[in-house]
DNA sequence: TAAACATATCGTCAACTCGCGATATTTCAA
DNA sequence: TTGAAATATCGCGAGTTGACGATATGTTTA
């Protein structure tokens, strides 16, 4: 029975969390990161999953690091890229029942 | 002990998931959805919450309405929006949860 | 019908995004 | 130490987004 709270406009905090969602919403990406819910991945593997060049999928992964979605770590020649922010699986949950599920419109 | 099954890449279904991530990627909107979760308002009540200018408001309504997130009526010389999209309270959680919960970096 | 109100649409401009080729950096192997 | 592999960064150009003032449309009241 808790009603929940209706948040003052803060602006900032929406920024932030628009600025996120803007770096999850673009195909590849959130195909990054459904790949990533599975394990770690070089960015090699990862652009080849997404049928993409390396450059690119090394950008979409560095913007995704800067707000924070994910984590690397080098290993010789190879960077590992893993999810480092733990709500991610429940959102990409979110989006893929609505839009990813069954097919409509 | 269901190993849910790795999506094959559907372009098409991952960029219109996209679009509608794009569409909610903006501090005002995710705003004004999670004012109409809370029941319907006006053009005007929605731009005088969020602190706009009424026609940026009609702006933001209508991008939302086109991907199939809001829908309105017209009763007078007043419009009413309302959530059309049931996803959008599970989506807008998520991101409450995660972004605008407790003051986080 | 004219004026006022509520909303919608348009045009413009600055800012940002994306893809892409070129180049740089780091690491390993010969 | 030279070259190749893996990744990262840069610079450019086309396209998109957002804010905003101006104008248009639809509705009610005088």
């Amino acid at each position: 029975m808790v009603q929940r709270k209706f948040r003052p406009f803060d602006l900032e905090a929406l920024t932030h969390a628009a600025d996120c969602l803007r770096t999850l919403a673009h195909p590849v990406r959130i195909r990054m990161v459904q790949l990533l819910l599975q394990g770690r991945y070089t960015v090699g593997e990862i652009a080849e999953d997404c049928g993409i060049a390396e450059n690119q999928a090394s950008e979409h992964l560095r913007l995704m690091q800067r707000c924070g979605f994910l984590s690397s770590q080098r290993e010789g020649r190879c960077v590992y890229y893993q999810i480092a922010e733990p709500h991610l699986e429940q959102i990409v949950s979110c989006i893929e029942d609505r839009f990813l599920a069954n097919p409509k419109s």
